[in-house]
DNA sequence: CTTATATACGCCCTGCGTAGTCCTATTTGA
DNA sequence: TCAAATAGGACTACGCAGGGCGTATATAAG
């Protein structure tokens, strides 16, 4: 419950790393073995970063990945909604079909948990990789 | 991921009815339905809100469920925290044991986590229930 | 004292999302 | 041509949220 999955984990750590040495080229096996990442997860997750457009990546031998603007540009929550993908709502009526919730036309509370949806958007966004270096 | 759970919707729903009829007494059927709720689910909660003392119950017939304190006093968070019984934490370094995270020791995100942490509790135990209504 | 109406509470089942593994294709530098 | 890297699909294992069911207990009312 309110728990941020670990792709996005694996995500920022890996932005951080990349920002931490100068967004010099950095392979999955480099930050995978230095943080103790599953290979095919990160993986994975540098796939959506880089169809995100928050890193760019390199194919071929001496590949890998830098990052496609500045740290001070890139915010928590660009991460979150790259790598999910999705929407992503504290509740169901905050993401892709509201009227699938099973209290939709019942719920009383949409409008006051739309508020702490606003402000949660804000927390996120406001934090910038640049700050977890 | 990053949602709140149904049964914590169903307990906001269930504390702002009681408060909207003037904390006169509520029953699980009457609320259930009036919100088409799963009673049996509802039922559950009633009882953790009841053992973390928000709400009162009265048992047996004409029994049911008032507030234990006004609604200003009630705090998103602390529905939260009682329903789910476990500290809620966005990340696994954050709840009951934080050493059982398989990357603990080579994470270099637990402070700035540990920010956004602050900031949602923030959010979270400043949202009262008296807003709800 | 009996009955109807409530809450209290434990057990179990099911579906879905998360996390992870495996395998193959493609790109590219040396 | 080979090795090192990204790209990406298919599959599995597991945990947990959500819900259903059965039973015990409390109590107001007749």
């Amino acid at each position: 419950m309110l728990k941020l999955s670990k792709k996005v984990e694996y995500g920022l750590i890996a932005i951080r790393h990349i920002a931490s040495v100068n967004n010099h080229i950095s392979t999955v096996k480099e930050i995978s073995e230095k943080y103790i990442i599953p290979v095919d997860v990160l993986a994975k997750v540098m796939q959506k970063l880089t169809k995100g457009k928050i890193i760019i990546s390199y194919q071929g031998a001496m590949g890998g990945y830098t990052l496609a603007r500045k740290a001070e540009e890139i915010s928590v929550m660009d991460v979150i909604s790259v790598i999910e993908g999705t929407q992503v709502g504290i509740a169901q009526c905050f993401s892709e079909v509201p009227e699938n919730c099973s209290i939709y036309t019942n719920c009383t509370i949409k409008n006051p948990l739309g508020k702490i949806q606003h402000n949660l958007e804000h927390v996120f966004s406001s934090m910038k990789v640049s700050e977890i270096i």
